[in-house]
DNA sequence: CTGGCTTTGTGAAAACGTGCACAAACGTTT
DNA sequence: AAACGTTTGTGCACGTTTTCACAAAGCCAG
């Protein structure tokens, strides 16, 4: 169990898989599920068998033929694969509608990402206390950073000032960026950014409805598999 | 411009990224920008030139050689691929920290998705105003739904409670989802699923830290073009 | 109206992701 | 210890997405 560190490198598409997995696992490790078959775990996470089996086959030959895959041993293969062994305590830039609810969170802190810090530029809000930590400015950010060790930053702000906020989160030494803002940002090599547009997936369902309506009754574009469990991928990048 | 709707069948990847450049479009119409190239355009959305002439090429030939695509008509060229000549409003289930952001978050709005409802299972949160909407029963959820003619539903609910919900927005005739929590919800063919994992997207951020970390200061990944912008794209699915 | 410069639109190649199908491996039963 | 049923791990074929590269099409100058 001590050298098979990161043997190939794992595709785009199966480390945003992989959180899934992770999550299911260890649901069913709560309520006491001991052993898992690819089959059940595809069902579970909506996706192909098979797929699962690749996925999981890039993490090292985990399984058991004829038996599946220990459940514990592969939360533990996965959280050590993504890194999420420890804790990464995130910064905040921005602390109004989007921020505050970010903050407040749950969701965040549960799955290893406490708040470490948020940051406004805005003086009037600096010294509320939002989700449990208190706001502080903006240019303070480098002292938040460094004290708790902080190398994800999340962009909360105003589409107008995200630049500006991804500038001061790399000058203040962070490495990985979640940018909730529509703008696209520039960062240096080296930087991670990931991107959610909340209206973004509003717009390719607002897509998929209208071909429905044009389409009269008509058929109803790809139906994947079975009868449920539409599957999601997605991919971050990297300069 | 009569004949000419829905000519092909736009790839997925392409559906995602039309958001995209119908934002940036319309900031750059905002300040006067008449008239863009792909290369333009590319710069700006953080893709390959080549990439965003084959995208907009599924609309049709709206471009001019040696000259470039007419912003205003392009504007409504996308707009009308994607449905969004008219607004759709959009109903949120769950009015928790979550639900209430999203209420809250005028993004939804200013891009076409007003907020034409929203409902909880709690009594003590029904009748309170979030966002400017009072919020409802879930039981009421039909009524709302109707009374709007919502067809997009958002999820913002604990996981647990997530596959109750999407049952109460089918069954209320709601034909999109929106997914923010963690859980994978089943839904009958016919029914669009978009999902939302805020979590996820850190997790894949400390993936690549952790790879970053590991590699002590060797290559850093695959760098993409020039040296900024990194890219993203996302499928959504269906049933 | 010809020549030169620019930029689109798109075939074709390459890269990537998915799903099938099956041999290899394991536990269990006889 | 052999036969059997189960489930993994993966080679291969297929579909989708990206990128390259270039002819066709437009504008402008002279």
């Amino acid at each position: 169990m001590a050298a098979q560190r990161s043997r190939r490198r794992i595709p785009e598409a199966t480390v945003a898989r992989l959180p899934v997995y992770l999550r299911i696992l260890g649901e069913q490790f709560e309520i006491g599920v001991a052993n898992i078959s690819s089959e059940e775990l595809a069902e579970l996470a909506g996706v192909n068998a098979a797929k699962v089996r690749k996925d999981l086959s890039y993490l090292g030959s985990y399984g058991t033929r004829g038996v599946g895959y220990d459940v514990e041993f592969l939360v533990y293969q996965i959280r050590r694969e993504l890194g999420l062994t420890h804790d990464w305590p995130v910064v905040i830039v921005g602390a109004g509608n989007l921020g505050q609810a970010l903050a407040g969170y749950n969701g965040f802190g549960d799955r290893g990402f406490p708040v470490g810090g948020i940051v406004d530029i805005d003086d009037s809000k600096v010294g509320s206390v939002v989700g449990g930590v208190r706001v502080r400015h903006l240019d303070e950010i480098k002292q938040v950073v460094q004290a708790r060790n902080i190398s994800i930053g999340v962009i909360a702000t105003p589409g107008a000032a995200a630049q500006d906020a991804a500038d001061s989160l790399v000058a203040a030494g962070v490495t990985s960026i979640l940018n909730f803002t529509p703008t696209v940002i520039n960062v240096p090599h080296g930087i991670s950014v990931g991107k959610v547009d909340l209206a973004v997936e509003l717009q390719i369902l607002a897509y998929h409805e209208q071909r429905r309506a044009n389409a009269a009754q008509g058929s109803v574009m790809q139906s994947l598999s079975g009868l449920s469990i539409p599957g999601e991928s997605r991919r971050g990048a990297s300069a």
